[in-house]
RNA sequence: GGAGAGGUGGCCGAGUGGUCGAAGGCGCUGGACUGGAAUUCCAGUAAUACCCACAAGGUAUUCGUGGGUUCGAAUCCCACCCUCUCCGCCA
């Protein structure tokens, strides 16, 4: 959620801004709306004024032994009145608050600007890419060739976009996560969570999937409307709403939190899309790195962060680079964001395997999710981070892709052997 | 799932219709005292929104949530949520 101050001084400039990612600001709406919120507003407060003073007589009056019913004919009307302006004001307050939570953050000064994916631009890159002396086969035939991946069985269970894993593929995904969330713990910092995989609307309006992404979401109907639970999508969700509802003293951060997850998104709008294969599943697992900072630090803190994804990918010795998103290719809650793509040989390509974002207070705002800045004495927003560190099935296509031989077999990064009894290649079944 | 108890400010805890944003205590902050500290004493100590210059000042809202009764609700009524205890079930 934008700052509404900023809104109401800077229209002009926060339309500007928005124009950036490629979203369009109606100003018009907004000034309108906001003018008859606080016409309203105004109104209720003084009609309330008058009761609560107008009550308090009435009660001083009847302690005395007074006579109170003149003064009860003059609140006559009053109830009806404040219960009128009352129903106008909630439901501006209302349209107000939808037309506010669908705004997109702010981006960042250093966002480059563009449309869509092709304008990011390419930060660096890392790793050197393999030579093979046979031709590339993509993660699906080397999985099915050690007989790890069956595609079939999990189609039949469970529809597309679904995959069942098997002996050693699915020790080297479970090697993976165990791995991340090791290096994250002991060489990073981060403080291990293990939190739901069901959260309410109210966590999910927190961090910005709702209420305008609903589509992209799993719900659990259950009985009552109330009683609605939705599959997270990452665990950037829980983790990130951990601050929500606190006010953090300053010596409390920075938090880093680090949490290895199942995500579950529904993937509408991406049909035909990466159909081949565990890139993209209704279904997949994620080591997620959250950061609450000060807002002064969360510049500084995006490139740690960053960087913790990276050194998952170096110490599997996959090659990747790092690209910084456009305007039009940037996440709704994120200021800023690097993605790091890692290289795929099966396709011959970088492809996404984590999205480091700096949501600055955009997060901290929806979820009240504040610290106390010793300079003004005032409980101000957080700032809040979130990176995956990093996707442990697409890591698993990279392992897969990166490591094979001409023989069929997969060498097993060193990392990851003790995660796995010592085994250094895996060989067809 | 059944029975019972309970949800009040950073924490504990009083408060059953009016001057209660709420006694008292703890904690915290500032000051006095001290060579320094402890003790003691004094004072202060919520959030949000709005008016306004995001100042001062003022107004409104907030005692789990939502609704109701009333001129007036922390206090009465209804529904829901959550926590705890016991029983059942279960990983």
């Amino acid at each position: 959620m934008l700052d509404i101050r900023m809104l109401r001084s800077d229209p002009q400039g926060v339309a500007a801004n928005l124009a950036r990612r490629g979203f369009t600001l109606d100003l018009a709406q907004f000034t309108t709306l906001e003018a008859r919120r606080k016409e309203a507003q105004v109104a209720v407060d003084a009609l309330r004024n008058e009761r609560n003073t107008r009550s308090k007589a009435i009660g001083q009056a009847k302690a005395k032994g007074q006579d109170v019913a003149p003064l009860l004919a003059k609140v006559e009307t009053l109830g009806s009145r404040l219960e009128q302006g009352e129903q106008g004001l909630a439901s501006l307050q209302s349209e107000l608050d939808r037309l506010l939570l669908d705004l997109p953050n702010l981006v960042h000064e250093s966002v480059p600007p563009g449309r869509d994916a092709s304008a990011n631009v390419e930060v660096r890159r890392h790793g050197e890419l393999r030579r093979l002396d046979f031709e590339a086969r993509d993660h699906v035939a080397i999985a099915e060739g050690l007989g790890g991946l069956d595609a079939a069985s999990a189609s039949r269970l469970s529809g597309t976009r679904f995959a069942v894993l098997t002996g050693p593929v699915a020790a080297l995904h479970r090697a993976l996560a165990q791995f991340m969330l090791d290096l994250h713990v002991r060489e990073h910092g981060y403080r291990e969570a293990w939190v739901p995989y069901l959260v309410t609307r109210r966590t999910l309006t927190g961090t910005g999937q709702l209420p305008k992404f609903e589509q992209d979401l799993f719900k659990l109907a259950r009985d009552a409307a109330d009683g609605e639970l939705f599959l997270i999508p990452t665990a950037e969700v829980p983790l990130t709403n951990l601050a929500g509802d606190r006010i953090f003293e300053a010596a409390e951060l920075p938090l880093r939190l680090v949490a290895h997850t199942p995500c579950f998104r529904s993937e509408a709008g991406s049909y035909g899309k990466d159909t081949r294969g565990l890139i993209r599943q209704h279904q997949f697992d994620k080591v997620e790195l959250v950061h609450i900072v000060r807002p002064q630090d969360s510049y500084a803190a995006l490139e740690d962060l960053t960087s913790h994804a990276a050194r998952v990918l170096e110490r599997l010795e996959l090659p990747y680079r790092v690209v910084a998103l456009c305007g039009g290719d940037i996440g709704f809650a994120s200021a800023k964001t690097y993605d790091l793509e890692v290289w795929l040989p099966g396709q011959a390509a970088y492809r996404e395997i984590s999205s480091c974002s700096n949501c600055e207070a955009f997060q901290a705002r929806r979820m009240l999710a504040r610290w106390r800045n010793p300079e003004t004495g005032k409980p101000e927003p957080v700032h809040t981070l979130n990176g995956s560190g990093v996707a442990v099935g697409r890591a698993l296509v990279a392992v897969l892709e990166n490591g094979q031989q001409a023989d069929g077999s997969v060498v097993v990064p060193g990392v990851l052997r003790p995660y796995l009894g010592g085994v250094d290649r895996l060989k067809p079944a």
